[in-house]
DNA sequence: TAATCATTCAAGCGTTGAATTGAATGATAG
DNA sequence: CTATCATTCAATTCAACGCTTGAATGATTA
């Protein structure tokens, strides 16, 4: 052995700390997420070329943050076990307490304004046994179909506009998307509370929220 | 702003994870968990020259990982807090369990024998208070001098050979050294269950010791 | 104020990683 | 068995990183 044992050891290390040092690749575990996928797919939700999708994926592979199976011709890719989702949320976590330009990034999504402490999915959970509040689900009407949090509705930032007379003023809002990482949740709070609703952001995303074992709601796949 | 602020947030996040993906820079932060050390300490023990050190250590203060201060003409450097240890932890965790390539560094540094499971804080804590425990500190010795556990004997590797006749075949001993990223612990445990000895490993080292608000001794350091 | 010394900066060089393109692989379907 | 198609590999280009050397900074201390 060339190097001693001790430096290999943080060469292993490293070598996964180097996987997440990627915005391409963290985008990639955003998706991965949400539920496993094929590469195809991956490129698409990403904006990455084929090709280099499954470079991303390959060295995500080799640091054991993912694994992959065969399906026919496609090969699918998932988070490897709950722990990579932890790690990326301490990313995030560290991050985001630490660093000036993560508040600075956040603020202006935010317009500005104070955003609200984000609700608790235990707290989104009572008050949805209460009735008491509506859910708003910002992904994709793609990834809404393949899971969401049952009583949420699905809408597009977008289309976020049209909605509001829909809306009761009293009534509590909370939102969500894709996870920590994901700014569809933060900006839709700002956009309702610049309208003058009581709108807050879930803590967490459906993954965080699946993980820990509350119900998801699939809708049946025309295809 | 010329990148998204999706992609902005990704590569921030992504910044702290580059921070952690050289070896370099993963020993200096162990090296940080035992306690907070000047530049040329850190050179010293990590065998980077100066300059090298202190641009890894910026690199680590970017991310937000360390902090520094003034001591006079010295700059300490001091992990920011915890949640710097958390990361560093999970990083190994994700590694170990998923890493092939870990397993055998690990089991090379055990001659091939099957290491017997780490023995948790908790339970050296009783056993401590029972009296029925032998306690090896393997760090350097100025390392034990600045905070080790009540009771622990400091020793090397290079004298536990001459340590052996001392100790009885029967009693229990824990070895800890570091922490997770420290291998002397586990080849300490190696050599001595080739004598026969009933050794395990400590869970953790100091750093984590003292996480947890256990009592740690320090030496009236004569300097 | 000037000297001192630990630390940091700046420039240079070799290495490594990211993205692109085009070809090769390998499992399925006919 | 061959054609097909999603995926992966290989080779290239460009940018960023790691380490070294020598000079500059900046807070103490005399």
């Amino acid at each position: 052995m060339s190097t001693s044992p001790k430096t290999a050891l943080l060469e292993e290390y490293a070598l996964v700390a180097r996987a997440l040092s990627a915005p391409a690749r963290l985008s990639l575990l955003e998706q991965l997420a949400q539920g496993e996928r094929g590469v195809e797919a991956l490129a698409d939700k990403t904006g990455l070329t084929v090709a280099n999708c499954s470079q991303h994926l390959q060295q995500l592979r080799r640091a054991a943050l993912v694994t992959s199976r065969r399906d026919g011709k496609a090969v699918i890719y998932r988070l490897t076990d709950a722990r990579t989702l932890e790690l990326m949320d301490l990313l995030r976590i560290v991050a985001e307490r630490n660093l000036a330009q993560v508040e600075h990034i956040l603020r202006g999504l935010s317009n500005g304004q104070d955003a609200p402490e984000p609700v608790t999915r235990d707290d989104l959970a009572v008050r949805l046994a209460e009735g008491s509040v509506t859910v708003l689900d910002m992904r994709p009407a793609d990834e809404y179909a393949s899971g969401h949090i049952p009583g949420a509705r699905n809408i597009t930032l977008a289309d976020l506009e049209r909605m509001l007379p829909t809306l009761e003023p009293g009534t509590e809002i909370v939102a969500y998307c894709r996870g920590p990482y994901c700014i569809y949740a933060h900006q839709a709070v700002a956009a309702l509370r610049k309208h003058g609703l009581n709108a807050k952001r879930l803590e967490g995303g459906l993954p965080e929220w699946r993980e820990d074992g509350r119900p998801v709601l699939t809708e049946a796949s025309p295809e």
